[in-house]
DNA sequence: GGCACTTCTTGTCGATCAGACAAGAAGGTA
DNA sequence: TACCTTCTTGTCTGATCGACAAGAAGTGCC
């Protein structure tokens, strides 16, 4: 066996973070993407992320700084997850570049991108990116499916759903966040008493207004639960099509 | 911006893959742990795993070869995923070391341990590992932790359980993998309906027989489904406790 | 104010599903 | 054959889900 300096010879790798971040805009799902300044792959759209510091930084942290440094979002504010590793060989033509992508939940409408360092960076419908008519640099574009599948999965058994909305939010808001990562239709008034039977999911908070147009909503507030019991089903996609 | 080297200099790390192996002996989960050969935390036990090979290496291909080298599994016979990254700075004396975790489902009954090179390899009951009574090196609690954890969650919305099961196999087989990983009872009836109500999940192979004492039972083999619909609920725990 | 309009909230109803349990089927063994 | 074990099928009851009606509570317009 040899010696550990010639595995750092031989095997270390350089570490970076991306970000799915996302967000709802208009009632469709956003993606932040930056438009790279420099090779490789100058010119093309690509996630906020970047290297790891240096040796002593953390990995979740340096997520963190990059969703500060190139989205100008403060991560103590909003959901921040791993989500998962991408290291395939051949992905960076820079050498052995692992990436570590995580899956960052905003709320509402965040404006359209800070005044900070990366003023190119932009909200995109995350359409643009699944049907690949906005093509992405690196493997960014299975980051992105999964990214969104998880969030997509996570709805149904955790109150991420909440992330997407600000500290209070009515039960439409939320119903809205619901449909636009599903991509589907709810009924409100189901959708309205299940949300309440889900024990700890939302509590009141206060009998305000909000709304316009019509009768006033009340106000709720994410509650202490992060499983969500019973759990939100998704409705069936396939629709009685002899599987397969 | 600093070139590439200074960024080698300062910030590679060293990358390693770990694997949660679990399997069922006797109707209990239990997890595959080997003894430390040599430092940091010689003699204590950890899950198998090692540094990358090289540069060139893939990741999911490492986490093949370490089944393979310490295991004596074949990566090509059970169930394989990447499951989590493990990058806290201070987690390995040896410096910057990140490891990507994995889960892998062993089917019911390997040898205690072919007579690989890791002699040293043993089947452990998870119980042990959790309630802390058997200390791993590193933070490797926390990653069995969480290896088990997903593998409950997959169980339910996944065809997962059969990756513990031999090519074919009997329902009540299916039905203590279950109530294993789980750790619960289920109603043998109830069970026996439900998987076959969820589409494509198993799927008929010879009226054969294999259980003994009693009536012989089906044989069934995995069917093509991957996600279950609808997916198999595992019983609620909190049981009308106020919840907290 | 009265009226139309919007959206929120509560009710109801039928189909479907989950969990409890009875009973029959199909082998082994004394 | 009598019994034992385990598998498989039925049935029943209460809970839940999705569709939809109807009432509640605001805004804006005449």
């Amino acid at each position: 066996m040899s010696g550990m300096r010639d595995l750092w010879q031989s095997s270390s790798v350089l570490l970076t973070v991306d970000l799915v971040i996302l967000t709802l805009r208009e009632d469709r799902l956003h993606v932040l993407l930056v438009e790279r300044g420099h090779e490789p792959h100058q010119g093309a759209f690509s996630l906020p992320g970047g290297f790891l510091r240096d040796r002593s930084e953390d990995i979740l942290a340096a997520a963190a700084r990059e969703l500060s440094e190139e989205a100008g979002l403060d991560a103590g504010t909003l959901h921040l997850e791993q989500l998962a590793v991408y290291g395939d060989p051949g992905r960076d033509p820079r050498g052995r570049v692992v990436s570590v992508a995580h899956l960052a939940i905003a709320p509402r409408l965040p404006e359209p991108v800070a005044g900070t360092d990366a003023a190119d960076a932009r909200w995109t419908p995350v359409d643009q990116v699944l049907d690949t008519s906005l093509p992405l640099a690196f493997d960014h574009l299975r980051i992105v499916i999964d990214g969104v599948e998880r969030a997509c999965a996570k709805l149904e058994s955790t109150a991420l759903a909440t992330a997407f909305c600000g500290p209070t939010f009515t039960l439409s808001e939320l119903q809205r966040v619901y449909e636009a990562v599903w991509d589907t239709r709810l009924d409100a008034r189901n959708f309205y008493r299940k949300v309440q039977g889900v024990r700890g999911f939302v509590i009141p908070a206060g009998p305000t207004r909000k709304t316009e147009g019509g009768r006033p909503a009340r106000l709720f507030r994410a509650g202490p639960t992060t499983v969500l019991y019973p759990p939100m089903v998704r409705p069936d996609r396939t629709e009685r099509g002899e599987d397969q």
